[in-house]
DNA sequence: ACAAAAGTGTTAAGATTACACCCATGT
DNA sequence: ACATGGGTGTAATCTTAACACTTTTGT
C-alpha cells in the first residue's frame, strides 16, 4: 500500500518563531570512528541533519532537546550551541522547493531562515534512531563517508566538527561519547578520531592518568578477542575541575 | 530647549526579521585595561550594548557590521559571533517596558526576542563613539567598573568575555586590539588583562618572539616617560599560520 | 640624582617525545 | 601455536617557571 504524503504547514503558525530554525549535529563514536545521525527525506535521495522550528513558549535549548529526544529517544543529552547560520542565501531555495515539493508546499517556505546549530554528544549504543514526519529513515553515518546533504547542512556539519575539535580540551567529550565503562584504547581511539592523528599508547595513558580524570576499575572487558583490557570510568568531579582549570591540552 | 522624543516603530515592519536581534560587545584596550563600548538610553540611567534588528535582505554578519559602523565609525572590524541568547524570559519585560516607555511604545515590544551576540575587537584610539536613536551617550567603560546594564546585557557581556578568554589562543586578538605598532609591555599587559594574572616579562617576551608572530622594528616609542621601549608589529602571515597550527597556548 | 619603566640570561624542574618488547586471550 | 591487540618504562629533548640586576629617560 502506497504511503500517503500530505504537505505539512510550518509557516505562519502563530505558535512558532518565524524565520528561525534549529539544526542538530549528533555525534556518536563507534568502530573507532565518529558517526553522525542523519535523516533521509521521503521519496528522495536527500539526507539532512535533524532539525525543527522554535516554538514561542520554548527556549532554543529546549527546542534542541525536544528534537534530540524525538530522534534518539534520549532525554538527558550533552548539547552545545556552536554557531548561528544567518546568510541571506544559505542554499539554492528554488532547487530545494522543487526537490521537496511532494513534502512541503511551495508557498510554505520562508524566503530566508536563520538556523541555530547545536551539536550533541551521545553514547552510540543507547540511541534509537527515529525519523520525523518528513523523513523515512534515520541512520548513523561515518563522518568521513557521508551521503550528499540537503540545504547547507554539509557546511553546518563541518562547522560543528571544527568546533568539536577546538572544544575537545574544554568539554567533557570523552565522558559523553563513551559508555560509562570504557577501555584505555577506546578512549585513545576517540581522541585519534577527533584529532585525526595517531597517538603513542604509552604517552597517551601517562598523560590521561596524570590528570586524574579517569579511574581504573577492578574489572576487565569480557568477551573480546585477545587480551582483556582494563575498564575505566570518569571521575566526574575531577574531570570538571580539570576542564575549568584550563583544559587538557591535547593537540 | 527640551528635546522631543518620538516613540519609534520597530515591530511588525515587513523589512526586518521579527523576534531576532543582534547585540555587540565591543572590546577595546586602554590604560592596561579592557574597555567596553556602552550606550546610555535617553532620559534614563540605563546603559546597554549596541544592538539592532536584522533586516530581511542582510546577513546577520552584515547586520553586526552595520551596527558597529554606526556606533564606532569603523568599517573593517574584527567580528566574532559567540552565542545566541534564546531563553523565553531573558529579562523582566514589564520592568523594561515601563523604564523605556518614553522611547518605545508598550505595544511595540516583542513578547520574546532571540539575540545573536557578536564581539568586536577594535583599536581603542580609532573609534569615534556615536549614540543611536534611543541613546544620548556612547562611551567606553572599564570592564571591571561597569554601570548597571539594561536587559540581560550583563550576562551577554560576561559570556563574550568568557569566549574572548577561551579564544585568546586561536584568534588574532593582539592584532585587533592594539595599534599597528606597539611595544612588548603593551602586548604583555593586554594578555595580563585578558588572562587576569601577572606574567613574567622575560618569559613572556621569549615565548612571543619564539613563535615569530611579531617583528621588532628599528624604532622606539617616543614621548614616553622613562626608557623608550622598542616598537613591534605583527607578522600577519606568520600569526595566522601559528593560530591555525593549534594556537599560542597562553594560560 | 632619582624615580619609573624597559630590557635582558641562566638554571632547575617539569613535560613531551621517541622508542620495543612481553602478555593475555580467543581461535 | 599463533595471531591479535593490550599493557608497560626509560632516556633524551624541549618547554616552562623562577628569579634580579642594569639601562634609559624624564623630571
Amino acid at each position: 500500500m502506497k504511503e500517503e504524503i500530505k504537505p505539512i504547514k510550518t509557516k505562519d503558525e502563530p505558535n512558532l518563531i518565524p524565520h528561525l530554525t534549529i539544526d542538530c549535529v549528533v555525534f556518536g563514536f563507534h568502530d573507532s570512528n565518529l558517526k553522525i545521525l542523519l535523516l533521509k527525506w521521503k521519496n528522495t535521495k536527500g539526507w539532512s541533519l535533524p532539525g525543527s522550528v522554535v516554538m514561542q513558549e520554548e527556549s532554543i535549548d529546549e527546542a534542541a532537546k525536544r528534537i534530540l529526544k524525538e530522534r534518539t529517544g534520549l532525554k538527558d543529552i550533552f548539547l552545545r550551541q556552536f554557531h548561528t547560520f544567518g546568510e541571506v542565501k544559505r542554499y539554492d531555495l528554488e532547487r530545494h522547493r522543487n526537490l521537496l515539493s511532494h513534502l512541503i508546499e511551495r508557498n510554505l517556505w520562508y524566503e530566508r531562515a536563520i538556523s541555530i546549530g547545536y551539536y550533541a554528544l551521545v553514547d552510540y549504543k543507547s540511541v534509537f534512531p527515529n525519523p520525523d514526519e518528513f523523513t523515512d529513515d534515520c541512520e548513523w553515518w561515518d563522518l568521513h563517508d557521508l551521503p550528499t546533504l540537503l540545504f547547507d547542512h554539509k557546511q553546518i556539519l563541518d562547522k560543528a566538527h571544527h568546533s568539536l575539535r577546538l572544544e575537545l580540551n574544554f568539554q567533557p567529550i570523552g565522558y559523553n561519547l563513551l559508555p560509562k565503562k570504557f577501555t584505555m584504547p577506546e578512549l585513545q581511539r576517540l581522541y585519534e578520531a577527533i584529532l585525526q592523528k595517531k597517538i603513542d599508547p604509552r604517552n597517551f595513558q601517562k598523560k590521561i592518568l596524570k590528570t586524574g580524570v579517569v579511574t581504573r576499575l577492578d574489572e576487565v572487558k569480557k568477551g573480546v578477542a585477545h587480551r582483556a583490557p582494563f575498564l575505566y570510568s570518569f571521575d566526574c568531579k575531577k574531570y570538571q575541575q580539570v576542564l575549568e582549570d584550563g583544559g587538557l591540552f591535547f593537540t
